[in-house]
DNA sequence: TCTTGCCTTTGAGCGCGCTCTAAGCGCTAA
DNA sequence: TTAGCGCTTAGAGCGCGCTCAAAGGCAAGA
């Protein structure tokens, strides 16, 4: 559990390029992450378990500057626990808003195709016309 | 079924702005749009069906060039339906994939939020550090 | 007649989330 | 010693999907 990693590293376990990796760094969605004597950043095994939960809310639409709201309310200490979990079940909510409208729309898909799928067996029936 | 519409009522009606509307025809989206005497769009009930379904394809994350090809094909008429089929297929398999993500997403927001409730309750039973 | 209002066009501008460039440093291998 | 590699920084640039600005036309109402 001491294990720490250089940023090509956890570019390649993360799948966000080392580019990406400073960049939320530097906008202050990570905090400032240790460096070793000769200034590299080396990052530990809790600063993955926060990327990856960064990464799932940006996956599920969260905006940049809410998660940076998250982060910050993160750096204050456990006192912002409340904060937190309010931020995190309005998400939630806009989570669910996302699976039901895209289970709708993927009916609509469905009828879409077979639409199509009862053209082309039209089309075969009628190869040209004489 | 003979009805039309002006740009504005469309707008209301979709959601997208009357620069939206023009934005989608002018790249090709939209099939020139007709016109009145004076040059103002018209649109039909049929436009508003088509500009509804760019607009599902849209909320399910297809992008802009994509929908563009989509377009081209139903332009060119009823011989397209199967590879418009095919596309439709590949992108119901995305929607599948978001979907899929989503509900993971959701049981670790689940968690998080279980995580800051426990959290909470730990407060609440030290209010103070004497 | 004049104002108001909605439409038209082309092309520029914008916000988001990266992504890349340029210049430079320290370590290691040849 | 030198070449090459991987890292560092600040700041510029980019792709996407709009969104707006400017300039102008037509028509209905005062």
């Amino acid at each position: 559990m001491e294990n720490t990693y250089t940023i090509q590293q956890i570019a390649v376990m993360t799948g966000l390029s080392p580019h990406t990796l400073r960049y939320y760094e530097r906008i202050g969605l990570l905090h400032p992450i240790s460096r070793d004597s000769i200034g590299y950043r080396y990052y530990t095994d809790r600063d993955i378990a926060w990327i990856e939960f960064l990464m799932r809310l940006r996956q599920t639409g969260m905006p940049i500057s809410e998660m940076k709201q998250f982060s910050d309310l993160r750096s204050q200490g456990d006192h912002t626990a409340g904060q937190r979990r309010e931020l995190l079940e309005q998400h939630r909510i806009h989570i669910r808003e996302q699976m039901s409208r895209l289970e709708q729309d993927l009916h609509h898909m469905d009828e879409k195709i077979e639409y199509y799928e009862s053209l082309e067996a039209k089309q075969k029936q009628l190869p040209t016309i004489p």
